[in-house]
DNA sequence: TAATTATTGAGAATGATTCTCATTATCAGT
DNA sequence: ACTGATAATGAGAATCATTCTCAATAATTA
């Protein structure tokens, strides 16, 4: 077993201890995944990678426990294929869709912006006397690929 | 008829009048129901709303087909219900999503906030050599019904 | 008004997601 | 470590949303 490997499972154990799930291997398989493909990921392609050792019911099991713990963010492709993502408070993004082959890029927004919404967020919050969570802003595009 | 409801058809006429798209019984009024319902609606509203006019199929069909010619706008709710919505260039908006209870509410962003928004997605086009056609800010919170 | 062509409705087919339940794994307490 | 209580899993059945099919119907053009 590489260095690599190990450090992902070591990781991956500490995420799930941190909040006091039980750690299964199905779960650190899942995260393990997660971690090594940055990016969103199809829950197809969840299976796949897993080489059998998954099985599809309990991906979307897992997905909807770990959703429940803010671990793991979902969201719709342009195509309505479902895709999830390690929420990595250290690495907070947005998306651009390819409305053409749906290819979806991870952006972060210049600080200014980002500090700009939350004071935005911040109005809202006392206008509407709501507390928000999250924000997520989605943009639609041609890719430089499609372009041609 | 009352004169209001004659107003929507007309308008709903010229809608359709005014793309260029084959005026048809179903189109009119699947667009007289988002007229008549501002903000989101579900697939299944439609059908009821439609009080039985309204095939499910030709539903589909037909927001499929007007989605192509950037009339209405889809998108799922946290539950991951279709909604769609009448695009209206003249309303500008985006949506707070209630974790809770699932309410979706229409939001206005500042007009500073709104244009430097347009600013970074310049940078962004420019950045990455894409064209970018449209751009949604969600939020995430749990509304005022729900706090209590 | 008739002929041509596109659209619709109803239900079948598909595909994604959830549910069920017997089997297996985890964890706390010894 | 071992055991028992409890929770999680896998496999496949069930459900639900969406698309597909095709005969009947409606819209458009001449």
């Amino acid at each position: 077993m590489t260095k690599e490997k190990l450090d992902y499972q070591t990781k991956c154990r500490e995420i799930l201890k941190s909040y006091n799930v039980p750690i299964t291997r199905p779960r650190l398989l899942l995260l393990e995944i997660l971690l090594k493909n940055q990016g969103p990921v199809k829950v197809e392609d969840v299976v796949k990678l897993s080489n059998g050792r998954l099985a599809i019911s309990s991906v979307y099991r897992i997905i909807n426990f770990l959703k429940s713990y803010n671990f793991i963010s979902e969201f719709q492709t342009l195509d309505n294929t479902k895709v999830i993502e390690l929420i990595d408070q250290n690495n907070h993004h947005h998306h651009i869709f390819c409305k053409s082959c749906g290819l979806i890029t991870d952006i972060e927004l210049s600080e200014q912006l980002e500090s700009l919404i939350q004071a935005e967020i911040q109005n809202i919050e006392f206008a509407n006397d709501i507390s928000v969570s999250a924000h997520s802003l989605e943009i639609f595009s041609i890719c430089t690929r499609c372009q041609i």
